[in-house]
DNA sequence: GGGCGCATGTAATGAGTTACATGATTGA
DNA sequence: TCAATCATGTAACTCATTACATGCGCCC
């Protein structure tokens, strides 16, 4: 459904044909979605089939025909109301390195600090792309923010837990052994 | 993929049946994952397949047979494996609720901060229920203390983004109006 | 005797991705 | 002339979910 949001408030600012708009994601918004270049084509048919776009071709020169979409009154609707229920809640999102922290203590204390750091620094990469980033025009500032202050956030949860790496040791199953894949 | 070493970890502190693995699923490891029923007998069957555990069949009084799931040293081998990949790695995770926020400048300064608040609220709520759940055994209270610092920091972005929230009418674009779903 | 718990699955559906197909134009 | 850009799409596939089907046992 964000998705379908995006593409909405895309058109809002104004129409636009599908390459332009694929081209706009790619470069400007792969911050807040990761939406293909496929799925886009594909949504903005689904809209247009649902009645919330207005289709029209045009060509400029010699190049291929462009399909424009533009938002239509109920896309106009739409839009504020997917905008709002967005905007109103919150999902708790799931993040697939939870699942390797949960065994974190199968491993060896060695191990468990040297892919802590490991993944301390992803995180640190991460953050220093997203410091580089400027933050154009419209409220896309605030999303970069936002995503700053998680990750910093998650950096020094990490950094934390490094530092009490070897407090977890006691969490450890008695009779574990200390190099458990060397154990075959 | 975290699905399956979700699976792998699990049968890795012990064999089990699929039924008692859901059922543990469900009631403690909702925080890390939201792997279904269905999807983890189905996963379950792909392991045994791709040769990381073997199935037998048991049955314990006059109740229905049970497929028990036994890592073998396969399934072992591929666990660490799995296990290394994540810890080491960190993936950017996407936030739904980043869309909305990029279109945040559409609404009226009212309404933005309204529903700004709505969110918060749920971020709070979310807050409240994570500090209820007991850590429990292994490294669990690692994914509590984690998810719960995260959330803090939604909670504290969004606290601050609330009171610059007037700043950000600087933002909307000229000519905007103050309603703009009420402009028909 | 009725409903819940135990235990496993299948089938249909959906959302999204990858890879591929097309074909003209522009620039080196 | 070779590659890249412009522009759109289809088909096959993966992954996961929902809903449904089954059937016995246990307890009230």
């Amino acid at each position: 459904m964000d998705r379908e949001l995006l593409l909405l408030g895309l058109l809002h600012q104004g129409q636009m044909h599908g390459y332009k708009l694929n081209e706009f994601i790619d470069k400007t918004l792969h911050l807040c979605t990761d939406l293909k270049r496929s799925t886009a084509y594909f949504l903005l048919d689904k809209l247009a089939k649902e009645g919330y776009v207005q289709v029209a071709t045009e060509r400029e020169g010699h190049y291929p025909e462009r399909r424009v979409y533009a938002l239509n009154p109920a896309g106009e609707e739409r839009f504020f109301a997917l905008l709002r229920e967005n905007l109103g809640g919150y999902e708790m999102v799931r993040y697939p390195g939870d699942v390797g922290l949960a065994f974190l203590h199968e491993l060896p204390a060695g191990e468990r600090v040297a892919l802590l750091r490991e993944r301390r620094q992803r995180v640190g990469e991460a953050l220093d792309h997203l410091r580089g980033v400027e933050s154009g025009e419209g409220s896309l500032g605030l999303v970069i923010e936002r995503n700053i202050v998680l990750l910093e956030a998650e950096y020094a949860w990490l950094e934390g837990a490094l530092a009490r790496a070897p407090l977890v040791e006691a969490l450890r199953p008695e009779g574990a052994e200390d190099r458990p894949d060397a154990a075959k």
